[in-house]
DNA sequence: TGTTGCGATGGAACCGGTTCCAGAGAGCAC
DNA sequence: GTGCTCTCTGGAACCGGTTCCATCGCAACA
């Protein structure tokens, strides 16, 4: 059917071991015999078969690339630097999604060992250790964000959330705030702990009154919903931080249903940065996270341990830092600030 | 190194055969060597390497998706949902972007063929014929978006705007609008072009007189930089239609620094609906294209290709609708509405 | 002239599965 | 007992590459 590279050999009139050097470059075929083997292989209109060089080779040309939900506005630039910093060295991309689905994430890591790929970036937060152990095992290397351990074959990004938060509580500082909220993710996201702490951290290192805290599920419409609690207050917050860009929309939104004005009367910082938050009315603060420097350093960790003789484990940090934008400005006077008093829903007992 | 299918072969007691049967569930097998099998395939913790299972079939487990952008948000759900759809029947993606990039394109068409893969899914308005003809030349089922051809090996996906917008104009006819602004698409891109023809003759059936037609980059600031034409006409327009979402967000940005109210005073419709249209201010009214559908109808279109005999291509249409949020309401009152004199910005000849 | 070294090439084994085909053995009817 | 069918199993060829190792021709050198 489709030539193969036995076809190419006889045409060329030269043995299959020679059009498969000049194929993969070997230097150790005569210039002649170069040109001769490219000319027919270009005439037969000839493709390797990926599989066949693959399996002789004991391994494909794949790193894996492990999300969860590729509609979460974070993973579309990761992707897509990871898949750019592999191509650029000649490998291909294996990308699968999770779901947040136990099951398909055991689904995916074993498609990940079938498929003999030479390394694997998990960019969930919701994975386990146990998945770590299972590619280790098969001697694959991995690189996890925010795992918290490293051992052979198994690397990990640390995100650093201090820095970038730290300089929204500064900015948000400077603006005369003094009076703050929180809406929160759900603690059972490892990530979303991570950044909690980090917030709780910052507060107090400023010696500041920490911020009245709010969890949510981290969506536009837990964000909407949680803001009405923090609106609830005897005295609301004149700032609020967000566990995410989405759930600060959502904050937004809550606020000006409630007539609330941002930024006059009070300003929202978000985290993450994406895409969409420039386009916001107003255009978002927040906190960024670098998904294109986080895909280029995931392949560049998974591609070194590859190479090293002891695929030891590897930390790395990614900084966050802060985006000013419109979403944020000074602290509104006492006098303009507004007392809201809304008295509890039900109080039928 | 790693268990090969021999080995679970040798300690079951059974031949290699058998544990191939065993592991693609063929029927004449006796029960009990099957459990045997899979115990002690289960014991090994035995992975079955893809590249030599495809290799001996002639073929992948891969289906592929090739998109030009993963950062456009009209791709995600597409992939999910395509993603989606071959998980089901026990196929895997293998996804490709071409960054718009014809040298890239090329790279990425040649990575198909050589992985084997049972079809291919072009999802990019960019991809040219030639494309076309290169899989189909290795009886490669393929499946285009709007490609206007079908022939064996090749599929055709037609999108539908006219419904959407028919719905559209009369949504606006029918708030009392009528004097109507375009902000087109760029008319090098075929999807353009045929929205754009879709608008006119939308307007031309219902008899209305035709929308004043600005083309833009189909960029947020693209949009912003169209309505300042749109402005600067004698008599604005009360409604705008845009050729996606990101530039009617660009355009409410425009009409709102320019200190126009949308929708008291103009309304805006945009195209695509992607996940951010509902949570901009105000919410936007959009044409739906129905990426999740459109994933689902891609790999059907490729599986049934692939299953028939004869391979022949089929045309398929996916019809659009309108969703009607916030951002557009009653056309103001004759008195209510402003003029807009702009002089040109520089008349120095 | 014989030996050595080296660049270029090819034969053959191998990677780990699938599948064609032959055959063993059980069950059954006659 | 014979012949037949049917179920289950295994040997061996094959998929299309890569790579180890041997070989060959030729130039350089003693």
């Amino acid at each position: 059917m489709a030539y193969r590279i036995r076809d190419v050999a006889e045409r060329a009139g030269v043995s299959k071991t020679t059009v498969s050097r000049v194929l993969n470059q070997s230097p150790l075929v005569d210039p002649k015999t170069r040109r001769k083997v490219l000319e027919t292989a270009r005439k037969l209109n000839y493709y390797r078969n990926a599989n066949a060089q693959w399996l002789a080779q004991g391994r494909s040309g794949f790193f894996g690339l492990i999300i969860s939900d590729i509609e979460n506005p974070v993973f579309p630039e990761m992707i897509k630097s990871f898949e750019n910093a592999a191509a650029q060295k000649g490998y291909d991309l294996l990308l699968c999604t999770t779901n947040y689905d136990r099951e398909r994430t055991q689904v995916v890591v074993r498609k990940m060992i079938e498929n003999r790929v030479r390394g694997v970036a998990v960019m969930t937060s919701g994975a386990s250790e146990a998945v770590a152990g299972a590619l280790a095992e098969r001697q694959v290397p991995v690189v996890f964000l925010d795992l918290g351990l490293t051992r052979k074959y198994v690397s990990d990004i640390r995100i650093d959330y201090s820095i970038g938060i730290t300089q929204a509580v500064d900015h948000l500082l400077e603006l005369g705030h003094r009076r703050f909220g929180f809406v929160a993710g759900s603690k059972a996201r490892r990530s979303a702990r991570k950044y909690r702490q980090a917030v709780v951290k910052a507060f107090s290192l400023r010696r500041v009154s920490s911020p009245k805290i709010v969890e949510c599920d981290q969506t536009f419409e837990g964000g909407a919903a949680a803001v009405q609690v923090l609106l609830a207050q005897r005295q609301i917050p004149t700032a609020i931080l967000c566990i995410n860009d989405l759930t600060a929309v959502g904050v937004m939104s809550g606020l000006r249903d409630a007539g609330v004005r941002v930024p006059e009367e009070v300003s929202v910082v978000g985290c993450e940065d994406i895409y969409f938050s420039r386009f916001v009315n107003p255009p978002l603060t927040s906190v960024r996270l670098d998904r294109k420097l986080l895909g280029n350093k995931a392949f560049e960790v998974l591609e070194s341990m590859f190479q090293s003789r002891q695929r030891t484990g590897t930390e790395s940090v990614l900084e966050t830092r802060l985006i000013v934008r419109k979403s944020t400005s000074h602290c509104p006077t006492a006098a303009f600030t507004r007392q809201f008093h809304q008295q509890p829903q039900s109080a039928t007992w």
